[in-house]
DNA sequence: TGGTGTGAAGTACTTCACAGCC
DNA sequence: GGCTGTGAAGTACTTCACACCA
C-alpha cells in the first residue's frame, strides 16, 4: 500500500533521467562557450545535446528557474549552474584498479581530469605491472589499496579487473569507505545499501545494437521468422517455434 | 492527436528496457551453465542478474513462455532463446576506427569475440599507428575505411577516435552501409534516421556518481544547502533561492 | 514578439498480487 | 506446494501546448 522510496535519501527533486543528461548539456554548453556564444534558446541547446527541446526546459527546470523568457539562457550561468548540481566545482578523488589495456585507457583519458576528477592511484595485482609508469603514474601493488584509499580520501573506484576480482575488490574499496564505483567488469557486484555501482559493459552495448540491426535486416531473412515473433529461427527450431506463436 | 510511434519499426512487443536487460540475463544464464546448473527460478536469476524476479519474469514473457510453472527455467534452453532473440546465433563484423589507448583496449576485449562479435578492421588516420600489429590484427589506415567495411561486410562500427574526428567517421561509415554504430568519442554524432547510435562515455558515468556522492554528502556542508533544493548555493544565490522554495 | 517554465495529458516501465499450471 | 505468466495498479518519464513575461 505504502509507495515505497526508491530514491536515495537525498535525491529531492531532481529525477534521475535528468540527472544522467546534465552532463551532456554540460559538454553542449561547454562547447558553445569555446565558441564564444554567450547565449543560447532551448532550441539550440537541445539541437547540440540531441534532445527535444521541451524535455531541455523541463530537466533545466528542476534545478530552478536559470532563463530568461523571450531570450534564452545564458551560457556561462548555466555551465555554473550545472556544475554545481553535479558537484564538479569541487574535485573527486579517483582510483583506478585494474591495469590492463582497459585501465590504462582510462588513466590517459582526458575527459576525467578536465571535468575535476584526479586520478589518485593505480594498482595492479600484476607484478610485471606495479612499478610502471603510466600517465605520469607509478602502478602501485594491489596490498595497497586501504592504504592509498585512505591515505588520499579516494571516493570513487574504478574497477577495471578481470572479472573473477571484481568482487573482491569492490568488497575491499567499500570497506575502505568508499559509495561510488564505477564498474567496467562483466559481472553485477554486491555492494551495501547506500554504495552507487555505474556498470559500463562494452559487450552489453553491442549485443543491444545487434538486436536492433537484426530486427533492421527484418529479422535475418529465414521464412519462419515472419510466422515466429522471434528473429532468427536456428535449425530445429519447429518445437519453441509452436510455442512462440501460442503466446 | 494520433500517439506518435516511436519505436523503430520492427521492434514489435520487445520494450527497450527489457532489451538492455537481455544481456545481463544471458551473462547470467552462461555463468550457471558454467557451474552446471540445469535450471533456475526467476528469483535465482533475478538475484544473479541484480533485478527483481518479477521484473525477470516479466521481460522473459515478452520472449515467450519458456519457464514451467512450479519449477522454473531451463537454463540452457534460455540461454538459446535469448542469444536468439538478440541476434547472437550469428556472427557480427565489427571495425573498431581509432586505435589509441581505448581502441587497443576494445581490439583486445575478450566479451567480443566470445559473443559472437568478431573484430575485422582496426583503423587509424596516425601513420606511426598504421601497420602496427594489435591483438593479431594489423592497423589499417583510415583511407581504407570505405574498402574494408563494403569487402569484409561490417556490420557495426565502433568509433574510439578523439572528439574531433568521430562525426566525420560516422558519416563515411554510415555511407557505406553500416547502420548501427558505438561511439565512445565524447561528442553526439548526428546520423540519419535509421542508424542506431549507442553510446559509452566514461566522464558522464563519474559526473552522475559525482552528482550521487555529493548528495550523499549531504550536499557540500554549505548551511543554506539544507533549504534550497540545490546543493551548493553559490555566493550570491539568494534570488533563485526563493524562486526555488515556490516551485 | 519570442522563448521560458509548467500544468496536464500521454507513454513507458515497474511492481504487485494472484490465477493457473506442473 | 511452488513457481511462472500476466492483468491491474502504481510510478517515472516524456511530450504537448500555452500562460506568462522579458
Amino acid at each position: 500500500m505504502t509507495p515505497r522510496q526508491n530514491r536515495t535519501r537525498a535525491d529531492r527533486g531532481i529525477p534521475e533521467a535528468t540527472v544522467a543528461r546534465l552532463p551532456v548539456y554540460l559538454r553542449a554548453l561547454h562547447s558553445l562557450q569555446d565558441r564564444g556564444v554567450a547565449t543560447v534558446s532551448s532550441e539550440e541547446l537541445a539541437t547540440a545535446a540531441g534532445v527535444n527541446s521541451a524535455k531541455l526546459r523541463k530537466d533545466l527546470s528542476h534545478l530552478g528557474s536559470y532563463g530568461t523568457r523571450g531570450v534564452g539562457y545564458e551560457v556561462e550561468y548555466l555551465v555554473y549552474q550545472i556544475s554545481r548540481e553535479l558537484g564538479l566545482t569541487q574535485d573527486w578523488v579517483v582510483a583506478i584498479i585494474g591495469v590492463g589495456n582497459l585501465g590504462r585507457a582510462l588513466a590517459g583519458y582526458g575527459g576525467f581530469a578536465s571535468r575535476g576528477f584526479r586520478v589518485a592511484g593505480l594498482l595492479d595485482a600484476d607484478e610485471d605491472i606495479v612499478g610502471q609508469e603510466i600517465s605520469g603514474m607509478t602502478v602501485e601493488h594491489i596490498d595497497r589499496l586501504e592504504d592509498v584509499i585512505t591515505e588520499r580520501s579516494v571516493s570513487i573506484a574504478v574497477i577495471a579487473t578481470p572479472a573473477a576480482a571484481a568482487q573482491g575488490v569492490a568488497d575491499r574499496v567499500v570497506a575502505s569507505g568508499v559509495t561510488s564505483v564505477l564498474n567496467f567488469a562483466p559481472v553485477v557486484l554486491s555492494v551495501p545499501e547506500g554504495v552507487d555501482v555505474r556498470k559500463v559493459d562494452l559487450s552489453i552495448e553491442l549485443q543491444i545494437l545487434a538486436f536492433h540491426e537484426q530486427r533492421k535486416a527484418g529479422g535475418p531473412g529465414d521464412l519462419d521468422a515472419l510466422a515466429s515473433k522471434n528473429g532468427a529461427p536456428p535449425p530445429g527450431a519447429a518445437q519453441q517455434y509452436v510455442e512462440a506463436l501460442e503466446a
